[in-house]
DNA sequence: CGTGTACTTGAGTGGGCTCAAGCAGGGTGG
DNA sequence: CCACCCTGCTTGAGCCCACTCAAGTACACG
């Protein structure tokens, strides 16, 4: 870790001006191709990046939480590379592009601060790619995947996002989602709970899901012999 | 573009001792979970980084070619994320890790570089979730879009992988990519040419091609009012 | 010239999709 | 407070694309 003893957002706060704004949930904050030239820190909820296929469908790309850095990709590109959309009440902090652009200049330290983020994304996306939307996988196994993932700290809760949007990061549809939920359901493994303060939530049979999260179901009849 | 007249590699080489390394094709070049010790620019050649999913199946993440940098997220793990194999003959140059460190602190510049090259993964990346993995969109044209992204320059040649990597990207069977392609060749969309220098291609309708890549089938009914 | 690996092709199955109708819940206005 | 709607969720029936398993063919390499 670098600077790991102070966040991101501290560091920037200190020395730039910033302004703070809020999203309620489902608010659009950028759309893709927008001109950028901002760039975000998260304070508190979650937000979603997704693109527009050439059919219209959304696919949900990144989560973005507490603490993430929001639009960095826009420091050489200069559109945004995603439509970025709140899944909860949001609190950001705005940093003007220029701003944050003379900032790293001047910071050297920041820019390897920056690349450890930005590596973390990437990490988190191959995570996504192999585990998440593999067909090969069946839709069951990755939905639980996808609700340990969505976890809150180290309790039983899990976020209960909309079915659009849970179909939206597996690539299936809400209809199929919906039958798997209440699937689960009957097993008494989700349990609707209301909405606390992370915005309404499941609570959930962790190790139960772990199970499932790591079924095999059939895999192909390959001896895989090393 | 930062730099953008000096190629990464060509600042490396000139500052710190470099090894160079040969890989044929199906080389392993380094495994998921080694200690990560080096990172690598290619010189010549293609590269896949895989991963494998619980069940053993291969997951392929990305492709590196001539000019990109391998290993880089280990300068902040130090184990490896993915598994490299060469999919063609290849050439690399290794750096020492250590050596790379070093480096880093030393030349700020460089710093601002890797953000960039890095970036630039990132949204390759998210291409590849969002065009090539969502099984809402037909395989054939998820196949047609992959095919565009594996032409070679600005020729109607593209490179013609195993079938097992084709579905390894697109998260489809072996099988059902050999079907789909002899489906192209009938139309005369694809037509085996030898091997090249770069490994055996296809000769590519490009424009017929583009045309399946933007198919939509018959997108979800949804008028879409906006 | 044989042998293994990659590719092809076929028949049958099934998981997830489509379309469609019904059901909760939570605002809003009367 | 209730009737209303509107959006999100549920559930069902039928279909189709891609998967599985299996057998056969081309091709590269020794």
């Amino acid at each position: 870790m670098v600077c790991a003893d102070v966040s991101l957002e501290d560091l920037l706060a200190f020395h730039i001006p910033i302004d703070d704004m809020a999203f309620e949930a489902g608010a659009t904050i950028y759309n893709m191709a927008d001109h950028a030239n901002a760039v975000y820190c998260v304070r508190q909820g979650a937000i979603k990046l997704l693109r527009y296929d050439v059919s219209g469908n959304q696919r949900i790309v990144r989560f973005l939480k507490k603490g993430d850095v929001v639009g960095l990709d826009s420091v050489f590109a200069n559109e945004q590379q995603h439509t970025a959309i709140a899944l909860t009440a949001t609190q950001l902090c705005r940093i003007p592009m220029s701003h944050f652009k003379d900032f790293i200049n001047k910071h050297p330290a920041l820019q390897l601060r920056l690349l450890e983020k930005t590596q973390e994304a990437l990490r988190e996306t191959d995570s996504w790619l192999s585990e998440l939307v593999s067909n090969t996988v069946p839709a069951k196994v990755r939905l639980a995947r996808l609700l340990l993932q969505l976890r809150i700290g180290d309790s039983d809760r899990v976020h209960r996002l909309s079915l659009a949007d849970f179909g939206g990061i597996l690539g299936i549809t809400p209809e199929t989602v919906s039958r798997l939920l209440s699937e689960l359901g009957d097993s008494e493994i989700l349990i609707k709970a209301g909405r606390g303060e992370h915005g309404r939530n499941y609570r959930a049979d962790i190790p139960a899901l772990t199970a499932i999260s790591q079924d095999v179901g059939r895999a192909r009849q390959t001896p895989k012999t090393y």
